[in-house]
DNA sequence: TTTTAAATAATAGTATTACTATCACATAAA
DNA sequence: TTTATGTGATAGTAATACTATTATTTAAAA
């Protein structure tokens, strides 16, 4: 017997739900190895189609657009962020812990975890720290954000917000400090792998542990 | 009588010095412009020539491509910015006033000032807020870096952890505090713009202000 | 088991993008 | 006034980002 867990991101972001056959599993799958491999940019729905076997106007019937796509997986990590978390906080009533208990859950994602068969999640994670901005840095950003494409980013923020509050009522700042996690948990492993003059994370012992062990520090001052 | 300042990003990023015809002022100008108006991807060298009343082939001898002009742009502010704080924190030794200028001097450094003729700060900013990051998550960021195409940024980056690390000797980041100034003020103004729901900044008083004023909180909170 | 519907593959085609190359002309420095 | 140098005009190419059409396979319904 296994459990299975399906992580459905907004409807609105695929022309056809990919998670229901084996040729959208397979643009998931690959399109998560290629951009990983290749960079966003460079990555093509042509491309996509040779390495699948498949062609380009098939994999248009799932997506409209390698953004979207982009957008699409993004979300499904979010989403898979937000479980994690709800899962590894159940019964936790402290909310010091929680947050602690977040924080690990986001920046390991990756490195502990079974998941799914068809999402390499650690490579997923590389992808969110080094394109995932570009699935909110454009100029469709508003047009999006009224059609629920950043819901999911929005409720993980609102559940890590929760927290803050609760740690400290009095902290004026807890969306924006929840959503700096995010981010500067993933600009600083980016900038440790590849611009390490912008960071103190040394990456020599694996900027992961280093990093959360920052977020934790940047937490415990402000919220005291 | 009027003092020239003239800001010069690292040589690699262009194949002819812009600032020094007619043209490739113009190519700032308007780039500048149009990237702002209508976003990094959709703009080109194309259109841009048709602005300017000149061709592709003539701009394509300033800048190899558009990456490479937004890099120069973005350099052009960091540069911009290493200005205005020199200026601003001189004959200033007490360390934690010179943070708070520093801050400012990010932050409003659009509104209040002066500037060169060709160059809308204000815009610029606004396109380092929108596209910014765009400059260095690519996969050429090594060989980029190599060249020194991040000096710009990196320099900033030293001396604000110089400020820190002279505010509080033991803080542990202060290269991380940096450079997430910087990063977390776009961010917060982007998401106030766009994603509201991610920041507890407002926008109705100016996002700028109030985020002048949570950063130097975190700052204070961060160094005490 | 056959009919029918749905999904995919194969192929072709278009507009735009991101360039490169060549030549002619204007301008400005030697 | 020669000679660079910069710019414009024009053309062309390969790749990208799609759309459309038809044929074929696979799966569900009758």
């Amino acid at each position: 017997m296994s459990i299975e867990i399906k992580i459905s991101p907004n409807e609105g972001l695929y022309l056809k739900e990919p998670q229901d056959s084996k040729l959208g599993i397979n643009i998931i799958k690959y399109s998560i190895l290629m951009i990983d491999e290749y960079g966003f940019e460079s990555f093509t729905f042509k491309k996509l189609a040779k390495e699948i076997n498949s062609t380009e106007a098939s994999i248009y019937r799932y997506f409209e657009n390698k953004h979207l796509l982009l957008l699409f997986l993004v979300n499904w990590y979010w989403e898979w962020v937000s479980y994690l978390i709800e899962i590894n906080t159940r019964n936790i009533n402290d909310p010091r812990n929680k947050l602690r208990i977040i924080i690990h859950s986001f920046v390991s994602a990756s490195k502990d975890n079974p998941g799914i068969v068809y999402v390499n999640e650690s490579k997923l994670h590389n992808i969110v720290i080094s394109e995932g901005m570009k699935a909110y840095h454009t100029k469709e950003v508003d047009k999006e954000n009224s059609k629920g494409f950043f819901k999911s980013y929005k409720d993980l923020a609102r559940s890590v917000s929760d927290v803050i509050s609760e740690i400290n009522p009095n902290f004026k700042y807890p969306f924006t400090l929840a959503t700096n996690l995010f981010e500067m948990s993933n600009n600083q492993i980016f900038f440790a792998k590849h611009l390490p003059r912008l960071t103190d994370i040394s990456g020599d012992t694996g900027e992961v542990n280093e990093v959360e062990e920052m977020l934790n520090y940047f937490v415990e001052k402000l919220l005291e």
